[in-house]
DNA sequence: GGTCGGGTGCAAATCGTTTTGCATGCTATT
DNA sequence: AATAGCATGCAAAACGATTTGCACCCGACC
């Protein structure tokens, strides 16, 4: 085993360079002026040394960590992948350390990971479950952990809040089925109380009362926003129905992905017996055959947008106002429908 | 604004507890004994303030920041994912935090991501980057992190590898081809020197020798281990070739997934003209069609498993000792072959 | 009865930064 | 020629934990 030398500190660059340390943290900071003659001196021994200030010495010091977490309630759902995706791409230029905690049940309550994360005082925190209570947002207020969410209501004192604009999703693919002419347009959504699955909801109704539909909801089902989902909700629609539906409209792709499922063993023939839409636009949507009609959820513009709007939060903007972003959707037309 | 109240130290539950902060430190940590009355006493303390101790005081003192980076090519591959949620399933019981960082070029060079999270003091890194370059190793090594390495080439001096037997599960996919009685079968793999790829080309090589096949350069061709490359390589294989390939086998699902776009394309049927075959079992593998033939690569396992290897090692076990674990795989035969 | 040793607790040093208050030398102004 | 003001640099006090060396008290042993 080679002997590792010991870490230069601060001090020793200061030392090797000629100057004190106040000098050194003043070049690494520019928080006061230095002359240019001095500064390239103390950056030359910095490289030299391969001198890396030490994060913990520091953000014990300034109380700030520097690092941002993302909580998602399935990782495995490619959706949040991209979004992950998007954080980085704007927080790895800023110095800051994304961690990914996935509070997928059952294994991992979402309150557990939350204090997990608190505990470990990141500076601010991008919620995309939708699975938190408000007690849970509340814990994070308390902390003075700045907040980000995912969809979800908005509300001034529980931070900003990014998302896509899900009502206008849904309304465009259920008028687009109805301009086809489906006629009995059913609904396979997530979970009955999760905030997206209301919202999703709400653009069917809408869709549905604009056109003078009437709602009946023997064609409504909540179930999960996972495969096994789709394929509960499409055999309860497709076995119990005395009259079949000849659409079904998912909450989002992975259900949609399900409902294919129960289509293929009961032989039905998409779109001929039975139009399916999805939501999302996830990788899988465009595999599938039929390859489903689905709305295009900006994920990783979405990721870039909830990094951002954290930065100008750390960074004190905003600091009275909570704000709102609604990300435009995009109907995608494939064979499904 | 409601004024939050100063975080409560160590310093002030001792005061509340009428002890030391020695002792309260003692009592956290468990490293000397403490009498149970003034365990009880103080932990009745930290409970009433909600103490928790200061992170960055901690590791400034201890030189551990009990975090964990996972290094990956491409966080939107569904492989990378599954791999990070068995990671969490370890780690997150043993207070560790782990970020992960995706350095997908071109926007990320894998160098500066391992400068940042080196730059940041993690007490391990899990590398899955097929794209790192010995002397990337080498800098880590260098910083005194703890490696393990998620496939690679194994060499004890670069840390740690957890891998599947890749050699294996393409021998076995090549093998059953060659029963089912193909003749001319290609491969289309991902980058031409990227260590997944030798050694997956190495279990096609060795199934063919066995079954005393020619090995014909002409059907192997190189892309990236991407839809994109599968459309590249399969356009290669199946326009150029005076005599066509009655199979694919292709690097990982992703390239097969586009070797499939570009059959469809061209009208072939799938297997009856072409069987195809991936590598990974992706979800997407059972959801194209034809459902894809593959090997399963147990990610989720992989992921605990280089957790507790990585845990073993910051506990200072298998000091001295570099392992290689192998997953056994498996192999899924679906329509495609 | 003196000594030994185990159990328990405390004071103080330490980890590596940032930041504040002050001192110095120089230039420019009057 | 005196002084105001600026640019520059330094010493020292935090930040909040862990850990070492030492002191004390007590019962047990010879």
């Amino acid at each position: 085993m080679t002997h590792v030398d010991r870490r230069p500190d601060i001090a020793a660059v200061a030392a090797a360079a000629g100057v004190s340390v106040t000098t050194v943290s003043h070049v690494l900071s520019g928080r006061r002026p230095v002359s240019d003659a001095t500064r390239a001196k103390v950056e030359a021994v910095i490289e030299r040394l391969g001198y890396r200030p030490n994060p913990s010495a520091r953000s014990l010091r300034t109380d700030r960590s520097e690092s941002v977490a993302l909580i998602v309630p399935d990782i495995t759902n490619p959706f949040y992948p991209a979004v992950a995706a998007g954080l980085q791409d704007v927080l790895l230029g800023q110095g800051y350390l994304l961690s990914v905690n996935d509070a997928a049940l059952p294994s991992r309550a979402l309150r557990e990971v939350v204090r997990h994360v608190l505990a470990r005082r990141v500076d601010g925190i991008v919620l995309a479950s939708y699975g938190a209570t408000d007690d849970d947002i509340a814990e994070i207020a308390r902390s003075g952990t700045k907040l980000v969410r995912l969809g979800g209501r908005f509300r001034a004192e529980f931070g900003d809040v990014v998302r896509a604009d899900d009502v206008g999703g849904m309304h465009d693919v259920v008028s687009h089925l109805i301009e086809r002419g489906y006629a009995r347009i059913a609904f396979v959504n997530g979970e009955r109380d999760a905030h997206p699955s209301r919202i999703r909801l709400e653009g069917y109704e809408r869709a549905m009362r604009e056109a003078g539909r009437e709602i009946d909801p023997e064609l409504i089902v909540s179930t999960t926003f996972t495969r096994a989902g789709g394929v509960e909700g499409a055999t309860t629609l497709l076995e119990r129905s005395t009259s079949r539906p000849d659409a079904i409209v998912c909450g989002n792709d992975l259900i949609a992905v399900g409902v294919l499922d129960v289509t293929r063993r009961l032989g039905l023939s998409v779109p001929g017996d039975l139009a399916i839409t999805g939501y999302d636009d996830i990788e899988a949507a465009s595999l599938v055959t039929p390859a489903l009609t689905t709305v295009h959820n900006p994920a990783r513009e979405i990721g870039r947008t909830c990094a951002r709007m954290l930065l100008d939060r750390l960074a004190g903007d905003y600091d009275d106002v909570a704000r709102e972003v609604v990300l435009a959707h995009r109907l995608i037309v494939r064979e499904s429908s």
